[in-house]
DNA sequence: CAAATAAATGGCATTATGCCAATTAAAGGG
DNA sequence: CCCTTTAATTGGCATAATGCCATTTATTTG
């Protein structure tokens, strides 16, 4: 009777066919008011030239784990090393890459703008573009859809969960952040019940500056407990109908 | 200058060394008042004997796409055909499997334990298991972990979803949904607030018929607006002490 | 027919929220 | 230095939600 060291010993994974593996990411910033995307011009094929979410190929010899393949992709696009990394969700089918039955596991990052390293490094062509901009370009294999998917996801958390401070510098003002809510949510916020709720949430607290603007200076605020994948608190979601001009 | 047609006549995806790509999944009933999920019994190497989350290998002749492999697996598993289906998240790493680096989707399913097949089909051993011993079993490679993961996306979907209505007959009591929600949150909930939410949610709809129970007889519902997989309404956390013996 | 039990509802007291106006702190121009 | 403008921040309810608990209702059973 054989027993599982036999079996391992005579074990050869080569002998079936298993998907390509992938990682793809949706990459967030916030950038002058507007919400945007990183997308990358792909160097070589398949679909070469056309523009793409970043991402690549599980290197099983390099990653120690799926995460690590994202922290890997995240770090050589953007030079940014401790973001928001967080899985979307797995897509995988016969049909989204020429190469065959394809699985890609889907993140999206959010980072702070004036985090990121001076230029991205790589040799490839690489920009931040405005979401909208970038949901009307055609996307190499399914990454429409990714992008949609992981956009959904954002604007969904946005609702319930704290994630949209992700966005901002370590040190932001209530104004600030209330702006990235209603950049994500597409709507107004009421700001005594924005400030309500989100200083009830013990998630922020004030640092004792104040921000010098152009008008009378605004608290400045920090995070001062971690946001959980699952934390959530009640919602958001009272908008206020975007004001008409005079 | 190549094109991509030449590129991809020429790819052979096996040069490369891809992840085994697995699903695996964590059906869950609820029976007697105790929420149990289904484990098998490992027929094969590696592993072989030890209690583990129905799943298997991405098969890429067979399956479409992912969804199809986790539902192939349930149905292989349960028979039943249209279950609550949701995907969790993705693990890989080079360490849970001893044949090499391997990523597997999980998913977890919830069913109506009324209308599972006569006998779980197929050779193999399986059986529901009350999830508090599942939890104490030790299971193959890392499925501990991955019912941990998927027990605690279920649970904190009770908070603010209506999904434990899938774990349940398609008409049922109050108290019945009740009781569910209960299970999961691991809490008493007071039953005016309880119906006032649920019902408020336009979820469900009386049927216009009555359930005989032993007692004053209860109106029966049904859900008349399908649940998405992030469908949220206000929260139904609001919990009672427990009650203390008199 | 009364007792027991679980379903279903009534009725506030207490909290949360939405709304909007009032205050406050600077900056800039007379 | 005072007045105007603008944005940050706060005050103060009216209204809507929720938690709590007692009451009422429909059945079965002794």
């Amino acid at each position: 009777m054989p027993t599982e060291a036999d079996y391992l010993s005579r074990y050869d994974a080569s002998r079936f066919r298993a998907p390509l593996a992938t990682v793809d990411m949706a990459i967030f910033c916030v950038h002058e008011d507007r919400l945007h995307v990183l997308l990358v011009r792909r160097a070589s094929f398949p679909a070469r030239g056309e523009w793409a979410l970043p991402g690549g190929f599980v290197d099983v010899g390099i990653d120690p784990d799926i995460d690590a393949t994202a922290a890997r992709k995240l770090v050589e696009k953007t030079g940014v090393d401790s973001p928001y990394l967080e899985q979307v969700a797995t897509v995988g089918n016969a049909n989204r890459d020429p190469r065959g039955w394809a699985l890609t596991v889907l993140y999206f990052a959010l980072i702070d703008h004036a985090a990121l390293a001076p230029a991205s490094a790589g040799v490839e062509e690489a920009g931040w573009v405005p979401l909208d901009d970038a949901m009307k370009r055609t996307l190499a294999f399914d990454h429409h859809a990714l992008l949609v998917q992981a956009t959904r996801r954002l604007r969904a958390k946005a609702r319930y969960s704290a994630l949209p401070l992700k966005l901002l510098p370590p040190e932001f003002t209530l104004a600030e952040l209330q702006h990235v809510f209603e950049l994500l949510l597409g709507a107004r916020l009421e700001s005594k019940s924005f400030r309500r709720r989100i200083l009830s949430a013990d998630l922020i607290a004030e640092t004792g500056r104040m921000q010098p603007t152009a008008r009378r200076p605004a608290r400045i605020y920090r995070l001062v407990s971690e946001i959980g994948e699952d934390f959530t608190f009640p919602g958001l979601i009272h908008t206020k109908p975007p004001d008409e001009p005079a």
